[in-house]
DNA sequence: TTTAATTTTGCCCTTTAGGGCAATTGTTTT
DNA sequence: AAAACAATTGCCCTAAAGGGCAAAATTAAA
């Protein structure tokens, strides 16, 4: 592992290898929270060197301090690796802190730990939790297989998000409208049961279609079903 | 905790509270396995207190001869508690071993074993993992939440075979014609696709509604999603 | 208050969906 | 060989879906 990179080791958050970024494309963003300022340098060029853009603290406060000020939308894989045994905020705490804020997958390591620690982390949540001396490659499958949940959950939120955008497009009598439609029913059982025009019913559910971007009644039943409006 | 109910200690199995099953709604199962029969013991009288069916083994293997002979259909919400340390068998290889043929949730437990028997555990897919000396109310807790996952597996498990049978049903028609009419395709559509006439196309279409319990096409797509049709 | 947007409806026309009735081929099973 | 099942089609008829054109009635916003 070189340790040719550059990065703050006090807390100062640092990506490493931004030149690279714009040449190779990233495989993902992993930041690395120890106390122990020498792993951070050798993790920190260890991921570098495997092509992932890296961010390093000293401590679970300068990070969280950090990561409320993030600007959102931020659509690249990501996962914290944090060290459990810490001053002020241990790992453990930074998990359940972290998990009401962000859905980050999160890696915990730690020395010589005994079974409580991992059992509490896993419990919590955590995706793995690596006991150190650390090995290069159970770490980088790790970092890997922890960038592929978070991949998987941004891409499964960012579609949630798109979805929920264009049902809050709808107006009520489309949403009405497209509610009954994925559950079966026909245009005039609807026109019935909301006591309007049979041709009401066929405007809006067409323009339901259309904001939905449903070509065909069956997309909107899928649609529908993923909207949560079944 | 009594120690009044029947059990064997050498890895026959043993139904603790038999009687109670017919009077009171059973909880669910629990598969009990240590050498430590004192332990064993103790468990059996937990878990039956709670109104819990209990088998115990003394051994991995012991319970590993009797699960394969057991006839399948067992519909009650099921899991394993296994210790860790056992000779031949211990309880990390029996958890790869029942991976492999079972989707019963499994807990392990262990005495004084540090993280990485932990997290050997949690990396194989173990529920949880419990710690030595063992806390009533953690152990019960750990139980519920194994035969509450074990329920949720049957349901699912239940669904898709139902579905699966439906599915064979149908003939090659009907099912290509399914696929069709799930994707939203026209009946005058897939009949030009199929070189088929129109009136056949709308023959197995309808057949296929019937076959598969769909009253509406609504319902089909949702069952052809759900069956892998599409 | 006046404009803009939402909700609503009627008339009319074409295409699809759904289905009854009757019948023709192959295949498979008993 | 006869029965049973799969695959097929034609004719005909009703109901439902989709949509153009024009226009009230309401409501919210400028």
């Amino acid at each position: 592992m070189s340790k040719g990179a550059a990065h703050s080791l006090y807390g100062n958050p640092v990506t490493v290898g931004e030149v690279k970024v714009a040449k190779r494309s990233i495989r993902g963003r992993v930041v690395v929270i120890d106390d122990d300022v020498e792993i951070l340098a050798a993790l920190a060029a260890l991921l570098a060197l495997e092509n992932y853009s890296c961010e390093t603290y000293a401590s679970a406060l300068a990070y969280l301090e950090v990561h409320g000020k993030q600007y959102p939308g931020n659509f690249v894989p990501s996962c914290v690796l944090c060290d459990v045994k810490m001053p002020e905020v241990d790992g453990l705490e930074l998990q359940s802190r972290l998990s009401a804020l962000d859905d980050t997958p999160l890696l915990l390591m730690s020395g010589v730990s005994g079974a409580p620690e991992a059992v509490s982390a896993f419990r919590a949540g955590a995706l793995d939790f690596l006991i150190k001396p650390l090995d290069a490659d159970i770490l980088l499958n790790a970092v890997l297989k922890a960038l592929a949940v978070s991949a998987e959950r941004q891409r499964l939120k960012e579609r949630k998000l798109n979805l929920a955008g264009r049902i809050a497009t709808l107006t009520k009598r489309e949403l009405e409208i497209a509610r009954k439609v994925a559950l079966g029913q026909t245009n005039p059982s609807i026109a019935q049961e909301l006591g309007i025009a049979l041709r009401t019913v066929k405007l809006y559910r067409q323009r339901a279609m259309e904001k939905m971007g449903a070509k065909v009644t069956a997309d909107l039943v899928r649609l529908a079903d993923e909207g949560g409006l079944s």
